[in-house]
DNA sequence: AACTCCTGCAACCGCACTTTG
DNA sequence: CCAAAGTGCGGTTGCAGGAGT
């Protein structure tokens, strides 16, 4: 459908934010929060729309923000979800503390993905920008590559689910807390919550069959060779499994809660695991004077090798196996070390 | 010193999704 | 159920300041 933006109002202010307009902003959010954005610039005597308020308020202003320069671990970090995530910024900043995605995908496209582009790695698939000669030598790594963007495919549901769950999860707490209140055991008593509401029981029971297909969908379409694959390497609980328990179980927020933990577990380990893989990976792409260090201190010497596309340098050659090789590692771990995340 | 080019980042734009009445 | 309002998100733009000539 679409929207028409509420900054078309005439006489509102855009551009750069003064000191003045941050010194409302902030003392009218800290006084009363922000309640309704739309409102917000009448009450707090801006002459912004609700919008920008918004945004400066995310981007820059709120209190929890960390700034400047990012560390060694945070860029490896957007490195290693980009792989996973693509542009998904917003995914990528819930596993990056008091970053902001405008603030990680600003760095992405203004340094890390520089970084890539001289290693001659397409920024978008992390993959070798001329293949052939990379993937003769590295060996099988087209099937590592869609081996990845099979987990990226899986990721991205999952994170929608995370979302999701988050979400729900907020409102049976809260209605839980509401029916604590009267009631000595927590059992959901979501049917009868206010009128009109939608019934979240079959809410989050539609989303674990949509899982579900999505999961059918991949068992039918992954080879059997990749479908270990798809599965979280540190879960412990199968999905046919969880979903029986969930549609079984009258205490839908004990299933909630064992599901969020198995999302959560996995994230977190993912990029534990990944971590791991850091020796090449950190030492290749944050330069600390190993190979990648000669390579971009040389970066302006060495445009013709650049332009050529043909990665014969041996440094590039190198480092693009190492960083190669540490996100498969990763992204293919032994059949042993998998378990089903569902 | 003056000019041009480049880089980094804050902010904007528009679409999509969710919530509300 | 529907339309409007509210919000989130990713892509893009414009400007300030630094580097190079």
């Amino acid at each position: 459908m679409g929207r028409s933006p509420c900054c078309d109002k005439m006489g509102l202010k855009k551009g750069p934010w003064t000191s003045e307009e941050d010194q409302k902003l902030l003392a009218y959010i800290e006084e009363h929060g922000h309640g309704s954005w739309r409102s917000l610039p009448e009450k707090a005597g801006l002459h912004r729309c609700g919008k920008s308020c918004r945004l400066r308020w995310t981007n820059y202003l709120r209190p929890d923000i960390k700034r400047g320069k990012f560390n060694l671990q945070e860029e490896q970090t957007i490195i290693q979800l980009h792989a996973l995530l693509g542009n998904r910024w917003s995914a990528i900043a819930t596993h990056l503390p008091k970053r902001t995605d405008n603030e990680i995908k600003n760095y992405w496209n203004t340094h890390l993905k520089k970084r890539l582009v001289k290693m001659g790695i397409d920024p978008v698939t992390h993959k070798p920008k001329n293949e052939t000669p990379l993937s003769s030598s590295l060996g099988g790594l087209s099937k590592n590559a869609a081996t990845l963007s099979h987990m990226a495919q899986w990721e991205s549901a999952r994170l929608e689910a995370e979302a999701r769950l988050a979400r729900e999860s907020k409102l049976l707490l809260y209605q839980t807390k509401v029916s604590s209140s009267s009631s000595s055991h927590h059992h959901l008593n979501i049917t009868s919550s206010s009128s009109g509401k939608q019934n979240t029981t079959l809410h989050v029971q539609r989303w674990m069959e949509t899982f579900f297909d999505f999961f059918v969908y991949k068992q039918n379409n992954a080879d059997h060779q990749q479908q270990h694959q798809l599965e979280s390497p540190t879960s412990t609980v199968s999905f046919s499994e969880a979903k029986t328990e969930f549609v079984g179980s009258s205490s839908a927020s004990t299933c909630l809660n064992m599901i969020k933990e198995a999302e959560n577990d996995w994230i977190s380990s993912t990029i534990h695991e990944f971590q791991g893989v850091e020796e090449g990976l950190t030492g290749l792409l944050l330069g600390g004077g190993d190979s990648l260090g000669r390579s971009f201190s040389a970066d302006k010497n060495e445009t013709a090798g650049e332009t050529s596309g043909d990665c014969n340098n041996g440094y590039y050659e190198e480092d693009n196996k190492n960083y190669l090789d540490s996100i498969f590692s990763f992204v293919d771990p032994s059949p042993s070390d998998s378990t089903p995340l569902f």
